[in-house]
DNA sequence: GATCTTGTAGCATCGATCAC
DNA sequence: GTGATCGATGCTACAAGATC
């Protein structure tokens, strides 16, 4: 449960359990005004299902249902805690889920299809990287593409990718010291200078000015093997035919708000909501909002709505390239975009998300829905009667640490 | 079936750089 | 010169496919 939905602070349910437990009783009433992703709802509910894989073991505990009373000022906090709380019909959830997804894929799918001209992952190492011809399969599908900044070399001004010059892929490593493969300087790599275009936005439906970025690499799968190869003419046809279809299909042009994260990316042309995503995954994520928007069911559309949030900081930009290919995704705490990022088939990372929330909340957390989750500040608090709560646990906002309206305002 | 490889996810750490 | 910040990287855990 406590990976369903990434946020920024979170505390883990089965410690929180453990205070509930020692300090109350079942069918106490329990309160969080800064409840986030509703975790002290979860460990109320959690409660009543003592023994199981999701809940701690406590001796001398009393087992039994805590009710919980919930509060924050973020809407998409407590659109977490909700999802978490609310009645969820697994075979329903995944039936919406494949049905949204095949209309999805129906439409679009073809744009994550590329020729399968690669080398095997696991002969990176080994083997020239350079188109190859393969018997059988002629088609891969795509897991993810290596978008690279363009720098420019200060000692010739000749332009080559980030990747080009500081992958160094057989040591898993970045370089430190670049050698320019045009006239053989040896540059610090703080010292390459980015380089920028001025290219039409379809959203803004004018002209802006970005930092250039280039595919450079495409990890591919065909039948359950992993490939690599360089991205071709065909690639590059299929991402201008995504941008084109942007222009009918795209999110609303959302503005960032003022703020120190949400303004991190300003320099390198991140102005609004949008300039997060590359364009095939924003037509994608775009595509699988509307759909979703679309059906009637409440429970299953904010169920799905929930995964789809789930799948955002992974569907953009701010899933990092790491050169030892060890971790990655985006740094918490942060919309810091790297220079090298890896933008995946978004409606494959939205099924991972979507089968891990279902598998989170079979059974549902709360049956009995024994919570009550607002989105107010907890410095009035007048709408709850007094003397009515029997404990309070609150794990409030971590300060300056983290600037949680900018970050959220990904999300929200 | 055991072990290795690849990938995903999350959090902590620490050296380089920056602002003052 | 120094403290704060940035962001690459160290490390853990886990899952699933590939290989022997």
């Amino acid at each position: 449960i406590y990976n369903a939905h990434s946020y920024h602070t979170k505390v883990p349910h089965k410690a929180i359990m453990r205070y509930i437990l020692h300090y109350t009783e079942p069918g106490d009433v329990v309160f969080d005004g800064f409840c986030g992703t509703g975790m002290t709802g979860v460990a109320g509910a959690l409660c009543e299902e003592l023994g199981t894989q999701r809940t701690p073991h406590v001796s001398h505990a009393v087992q039994g249902q805590r009710f919980t009373i919930l509060s924050d000022l973020s809407p998409i906090a407590t659109f977490i805690a909700s999802n978490l709380l609310r009645p969820f019909a697994r075979s329903s959830f995944l039936s919406a889920l494949e049905k949204v997804c095949g209309d999805v894929e129906n439409d679009f799918g073809h744009l994550y299809r590329t020729q399968h001209t690669g080398w095997r992952v696991r002969d990176r190492k080994h083997v020239e990287h350079k188109a190859y011809e393969h018997r059988g399969e002629k088609w891969g599908s795509v897991e993810f593409t290596l978008y690279s900044d363009v720098v420019r070399c200060p000692e010739c001004s000749s332009e080559i990718t980030y990747y080009e010059v500081a992958v160094d892929e057989q040591n898993d490593a970045l370089r430190k010291d670049i050698r320019c493969p045009q006239c053989n300087a040896v540059v610090p790599e703080t010292k390459w200078e980015p380089v920028y275009s001025t290219v039409f936005d379809p959203i803004l439906n004018r002209t802006i000015r970005q930092l250039r970025i280039e595919p450079v690499l495409i990890n591919y799968t065909v039948g359950s093997t992993r490939y690599e190869k360089l991205p071709d003419a065909h690639d590059k046809a299929l991402s201008e035919e995504a941008a084109q279809l942007l222009r009918s299909v795209g999110l609303p042009p959302i503005a960032l708000i003022p703020g120190r994260e949400t303004q991190r990316n300003a320099p390198i042309g991140i102005t609004h909501l949008h300039h997060f995503f590359t364009p095939r995954e924003h037509l994608f994520i775009a595509a699988l909002l509307r759909r979703i928007l679309d059906i009637g069911d409440i429970d299953i559309r904010f169920a799905l709505l929930f995964a789809l949030t789930a799948t955002l900081p992974y569907a953009s930009r701010l899933r990092r390239f790491r050169a030892d290919r060890k971790g990655g995704g985006p740094l918490s705490g942060t919309l810091y975009v790297s220079s090298l990022v890896t933008p995946p088939h978004v409606i494959k990372t939205f099924k991972r998300n979507a089968a891990t929330i279902a598998d989170c909340l079979t059974p549902p957390v709360d049956p009995r829905r024994g919570h009550i989750i607002s989105t107010q500040s907890a410095g009035h608090l007048a709408n709850i009667p007094s003397n009515s709560v029997d404990y309070i646990f609150t794990d409030p906002p971590f300060g300056h640490n983290f600037d949680y309206s900018e970050l959220n305002f990904f999300w929200e």
